[in-house]
DNA sequence: AATGAATGAGTATTCATTCAT
DNA sequence: AATGAATGAATACTCATTCAT
């Protein structure tokens, strides 16, 4: 067997040491502010190193922004294939999503929120991760129609992309941005709002 | 309006000239890829005149960002200080921000949402215009439930955050992420689900 | 006349600073082996200024092979449309180009005869320049065979390539890889083989 | 021959299997293009095992071309220790090296006239070659003087610098520059020019 | 005030070579 | 003896910024 195998019993450590050497960078500056030689440094190998694992800065960032990302799916898809009522689950996400914002760097959230835009390919990358989530709570949002927990004349879509803003946007932005301490009390709040809306009954 | 008058390039706006030629650039594309050459190009001047009204490419990002960011909040500021009722204001919100993606490029969406996540300093400068545009959404709120339009016991701060991620999360995704139309339907439903809320009464 | 004009009275001089600069580094080194920072040094510019008025360095190896490829094709250019007799012409070529290389440093020899192998597109380039160059020696030969001063059955275009020969590979040779003086007589010599062959009469 | 038998892989010819290989991949691609991992793979070993039976790139490729330039040696000492006329031989030798061209890869005649400029030693190592070369040719001339096949006044360095490029310049020009088809007549023609000159008796 | 030629710091990437296994 | 993972020196090229005109 020419070239052997396998990398030893190290593991494809290496590549994952790099891996999170870059996720790590990511996490500190954007695409371009990140050089490859501070991502091999962070990861204690030579330069060439990095180039052993990864064929170019594009794919490393490539490899770490997916890594983050599923991240995400994989809290979403935890959360939403449960058998839980949807109301809990609902609410089961937004602290499943603070919590991962606050083990993983508040960061994450950037990364993933706001990709460097230039990279066009990494737009498609993001939309298609979102698309996937929304997808999820969608068919989340349309069994809690069917088990009439929700109303039926629910507009699920876009219901679900308020569901996705209120993780990413509402939470995210008050975690990263105003770096603000989220009390269930908040949070109690937020998912009355989506349960009942904000409309008095008076007026209407 | 100082000076008076139609400002042709004969007057001394040459710094007007420049930076909205930077603001047509960072719309384009990010700000690493854009260049001082190609925006003194756009502006038709020369690119040490750049210099003479930006001290450096950041400052220049900096007012093309403002720029926008102000653009965002004429926008929120004039339908929030109307007297109509609050559902409809909500509604306007969400049209008249449609029509500004719409009219001055999706980017404008991206430039505003998503900064070159590294310029440290970009992040504050976002962070204090959301902070703006959230304190007038939350005002309108309260002015909602004084007036019974709106549920008083509502968390208005986060009833606020809610209708900012509606309007930047949802209404920009649609828009710009998904490049999808957004129909009077769709917003429609939207507004339905934010006055009204999620939830079934069966359950509840 | 926006963006002014032609280069100041320097003329096009820093232009041709490093062109000049980079046909010396050229002919001493390979195309692998020169660094545009040397050629910068050497032309007693900035690094970036090369780039100003070259876009790469291929492109300036390519108009450095030009500059030193036209040399060769004015010399015979030159003393192929004087009406001397063929035979003059032929010793006269082979002194001018001589001289040529002696004035021109050696190693012009070298550039036009051994490009950068891999630079595929040289190749063409270098083919180009020598069809030109036999074209017109065989033209010169058609001529002197109308005129009678060469044998009427003669293959023109082999006694064409055997002239270039003559000049590139045995001139050249000599001058070049031997580092030989070659004296009048050694050329009277050569003029003598091309004009009346090797064999003897004994025998044929 | 010591050892003598047939070559598998299993002798200790590792070394002879890595020089063919990169005797194979210098005849296709020039020395900077080439690399050692190319060659490892070509010779089917570890690119750590180039380096136990060669020095270093530069090592390898010495090897490689003295290689290739035996190829030529042989092939033009076989044929000026014939005993055949000086016309015949000079004939065969033309033909033979034509043959050489065709069966070994064009690029030998790059390799051989063409070497990586300024690895100086390079440059030795060619003159060397040729000076052999021309030496056996030089005899081959003094000998058909003294069997009065050649003119007695015949310059014969001159004359066999001219047969070196006749066979280099103008045969290896055809074949690999123009890639043109050399016909038995374009070759009958050319041996009758160095023959029998260009010269015309008309004008003499 | 306006210009754009000149500049050089900064960076991704390649590849010969080493050496632990 | 054989290997190939690890390495870092080396280099083309970009572009914000300066400054002489």
């Amino acid at each position: 067997m020419p070239g052997g195998g396998n990398r030893n019993n190290a593991g494809g450590d290496k590549k994952e040491q790099i891996l999170l050497a870059a996720v790590e960078m990511f996490l500190d500056k954007d695409y371009y502010q990140v050089t490859i030689t501070e991502i091999a440094e962070q990861a204690g190998v030579g330069k060439g190193t990095v180039y052993e694992y990864f064929s170019s800065k594009e794919d490393l960032f490539k490899e770490s922004f997916s890594y983050c990302a599923d991240l995400y799916l994989q809290l979403f898809q935890q959360h939403l294939s449960t058998a839980a009522p949807v109301k809990q689950t609902m609410s089961d996400l937004i602290l499943a999503h603070l919590e991962l914002l606050r083990e993983n760097r508040q960061r994450l959230y950037l990364l993933f929120n706001e990709r460097p835009l230039s990279l066009q390919e990494m737009q498609g990358w993001v939309i298609e991760k979102r698309r996937k989530i929304l997808k999820g709570i969608t068919a989340l949002l349309q069994e809690g129609i069917e088990s009439e927990e929700l109303r039926p004349e629910l507009d699920v879509e876009m219901a679900g992309r308020l569901l996705l803003a209120v993780n990413f946007d509402v939470i995210g932005g008050m975690v990263v941005l105003d770096d603000q301490d989220v009390s269930e009390e908040k949070i109690a709040g937020l998912i009355d709002i989506i349960w009942n809306g904000v409309g008095s009954n008076k007026h209407v």
